[in-house]
DNA sequence: GAGTGGATTTCGCAT
DNA sequence: ATGCGAAGTCCACTC
């Protein structure tokens, strides 16, 4: 199952001319670069730091960002976010890697005296990476903890399920409008709105109050604001990690001790 | 130069029990394990997530912090602080590290099934790390030698947070005046200047003396200097890096057994 | 122990 | 572009 991959290793190299010319190339071939050795590091930029000598672990990525790990903690102790640029120069058997940003500008200079390993990689990682949190999820979160949606918002019941992808809440708003909010798990699309629209719609009908709609998604699909607005409906982006935090911190009870589920 | 470095790196092992042994020998013995290889993670705790197969670096330090790196991306996309407790696992050929944390309960499960590049080694880094010229750096060096403001100048107390990006220190001149000091660490712009101008004003009506308000920063805006005039305000230039170096001769001490902290 | 504020915060979405 | 709020924020300091 271990495939090769090919990429350059080398172990305890002597700090020359040679490894600072496969540096360089690696950094221009956007590679990634896995250095560990003996360093130390200045920083001048929003802040200044001095980091002294010592073993240390420095990854640059292939979007130009720098990490400076030391042996303990859990932060890096020097950084750079993406998009820098580098230099690279070898002078007195000492590796220096300038890594330049604009906007704020700012620098890192790593110094290396002893290398003991160096790893140059091109790294495939087509991987999604999901923080999940279920509709479901989403709406306990909205119940257990109604200001995420807005300041004096309170919900009175919900359904269990709706056809097709979301999960309703019903509740009044802090003027005593009524409300419904329609949960979105992913961004929100045009069926959504629309099915959202003709809730409120309908229920208008029989209020003796104003009727709001509200829809909860991570994110709107492009060209979704204008229809929101024309139908009168109000947008929240709220994040389904931020949930599960919720759910997290909060002792998970049964909603129905709090809330009457409407069928 | 180059110090030969005991340590193990294995290139494109198997992943068999050698290779489980070995890490959790690692982690027993608190080593530095820097794992590549395509890997997929799980984690549970204040949130979930789970990230697909792809290529990663990872580091276990020896404080047992964990970091899931992907080749792009300045964050690591999974992690756990120090403090784990971890377990290593190997069946059919992936080997699953997992490490726990309580307090918050929670756990990140790493599968390899292959690896390109294994590394465990003691790194010793006793090297200070410092952070010089931060606005709270400022403050100290400023209250510690009151005389790089100005002769005469006497702090007697001074604000921990103020709103956004500045610190204050209040004072007494040579005249017996109240002084309010406003800091920046870089240069003075507009909001600062009016900010200042607005604290003296409402000093001013309460205080039976005068109130004069001083802006210290390594250098003023554009423009700024007739608004400095017409305001009666007064700037001093400071260049972060002499407050360094006084906070560099001093002994640093707590602030508060000298001044007394406003709220 | 819980609570509070800062960070080279970073990141995202709003205006 | 700029500004505001959230983060699995983390971390250090105070009460």
């Amino acid at each position: 199952m271990s495939r090769q991959k090919q990429f350059k290793i080398l172990q305890n190299p002597n700090v020359d001319k040679e490894v600072a010319r496969l540096v360089k190339n690696a950094l221009a071939q956007r590679c990634v670069v896995l250095l560990v050795g003996n360093c130390w590091v200045n920083y001048r930029g929003r802040a200044s730091s001095s980091l002294e000598s010592g073993e240390r672990i420095v990854i640059i990525k292939e979007d130009g960002s720098v990490l400076i790990h030391r042996p303990i903690g859990y932060e890096a102790v020097n950084w750079q976010p993406p998009g820098c640029i580098f230099q690279t120069h070898i002078k007195n058997n000492v590796l220096q890697i300038r890594a330049i940003r604009r906007k704020p500008s700012e620098f890192i200079h790593i110094h290396f005296d002893s290398i003991y390993l160096l790893s140059i990689m091109k790294l495939e990682d087509k991987g999604e990476f999901s923080l999940h949190a279920t509709e479901r999820d989403m709406q306990k979160a909205i119940l257990l903890k109604p200001s995420i949606i807005e300041s004096g918002f309170k919900p009175t019941s919900y359904e269990k399920k709706v056809e097709p992808g979301f999960v309703d809440i019903y509740g009044v708003d802090k003027d005593g409008k009524l409300v419904v909010v329609e949960i979105k798990r992913k961004t929100a699309g045009r069926n959504a709105v629309l099915q959202l629209s003709r809730y409120v719609k309908a229920l208008q009908k029989t209020a003796d109050r104003e009727v709001r709609g509200i829809i909860v998604a991570p994110s709107m699909a492009k060209g979704i604001q204008k229809l929101i607005v024309t139908l009168g409906l109000d947008f929240k982006p709220l994040d389904p990690r931020r949930c599960a935090a919720i759910l997290q911190r909060t002792q998970t009870r049964k909603l129905s001790e709090f809330f009457k589920p409407i069928r």
